[in-house]
DNA sequence: GTTCTTTATATCGTATCCAATATGGCGGTT
DNA sequence: AACCGCCATATTGGATACGATATAAAGAAC
């Protein structure tokens, strides 16, 4: 079964084509949720989402109940489900949750990188400032998560690199919401290359150091945020 | 905000009805796997359990879905579900990450517990010690949970409360298989005991410690087992 | 024995119908 | 004017029937 002349797109530049509607329905979705263009707190209604991408209720339902569980979205028997709204207390207490099992996971996963880690590390950093070059705040996100998740797989702790995964998720709508203003690129591009050279020499517990920092400035935004929303 | 004469059910009587057949199900086909009544590996389908639960197929689907977010079933499209198996070393995995979330919950948690909390895990002692008497293992089961995630619980960190939840239901079905002994009852007590004096004086770190020690023993006996299934 | 073809089974999805429930407005009462 | 019960409507929850598709197993040809 070889990729004969066919159209079958190869496996390296396959735009992945969803095998299934409910596939398709749930990565659309999530990404609208993710991205933040469909606001928290907003009702999803069923009919209204099968029509929109022109498939029937069922795997609609299906795609909900998967994003429900991931915590994207809440459910109320008989009322149906909401973009998940969180109040800011909750936003740190996830914070808080990535700083330990982030922590757990670097000092599991520094010690294993390879030469392909670093390799695909120095890519994403590239890739994230040409997108910043390009104003593509999409793709400067998509690049940080790249960067970021290549200690965390290289733990090869499934179950907990899932649960970041989901925790990242959760926290990425509001920084489309809150981070309009692109934030300080210097920091970040300071800090990332410090991250990289401890990874390099797989020095773990400076790693852990570093991304504790990391967070903490994506909290003090989050925490003025906030403060400004309230008053 | 009392509890007027009504015929509102009080929040602590109240029977938890499902008021949806999905929730029935889920309840229902969650309860099997995790007694291990469906063993792990086994293939699921759909067409089969809809009938067994007198239901059409799409709650059946919505509750798969639901399972599969929470580890106990796996999914490939177009060719189904089964009831997660986990290796060894997946076990393993999952213990150590219990390590890391209990720790932390147990930090945030011990601190808070109240003079209910202690009548809680009274109880739950109680409670356990009868249905040992009676040789109900599963009873056994469920206040050995109850007394545990009432520290957890007491944290209010709900994310990682929910996070701990789904690895205890993912291990439970390995424990059902396994433990068919009834194991060390003294030990457990004593360690219960324990932990309960330890939360009584409200010294996280001791807690922790012994929450550690109590796993610790709940992986030796694993490993056991493992290794006389493989031999 | 290997490979190709056929067949069977179960999943995936659609369409349509009906029941149960929550929401919002209406009118009546106090 | 505030409160309460009642009713119309929209949405969810679910059942059923049917068709399409993909996987796997059985059988046929070489």
């Amino acid at each position: 079964m070889t990729a004969s002349a066919s159209g079958v797109p190869s496996a390296e530049t396959r735009f992945l084509r969803p095998q299934t509607a409910q596939q398709a329905v749930l990565a659309e979705l999530r990404a609208l949720i993710v991205r933040g263009e469909i606001p928290p707190g907003s009702a999803i209604v069923q009919d209204a989402l099968a029509e929109r991408f022109g498939v029937s209720r069922v795997p609609v339902r299906e795609a909900l109940k998967i994003l429900e569980g991931e915590g994207h979205i809440t459910y109320a028997p008989h009322h149906g489900y909401k973009v998940a709204k969180l109040e800011v207390a909750e936003l740190l207490e996830v914070y808080d949750l990535r700083d330990v099992l982030e922590s757990y996971v670097a000092r599991v996963g520094v010690p294993k990188i390879d030469d392909r880690h670093v390799a695909k590390m120095q890519a994403a950093m590239q890739a994230m400032d040409s997108a910043a070059d390009r104003e593509d705040m999409i793709g400067v996100g998509v690049q940080n998560r790249i960067f970021h998740f290549v200690v965390f797989d290289a733990s090869g702790l499934t179950r907990a690199v899932r649960m970041i995964r989901q925790l990242w998720d959760t926290t990425d709508p509001y920084r489309s919401l809150y981070f309009v203003k692109p934030l300080n690129r210097e920091t970040v591009n300071a800090e990332h290359s410090q991250i990289f050279e401890a990874c390099v020499s797989r020095d773990a517990e400076a790693v852990v150091g570093l991304l504790e920092i990391h967070r903490s400035h994506a909290v003090q935004d989050l925490r003025a945020m906030a403060e400004a929303a309230q008053g």
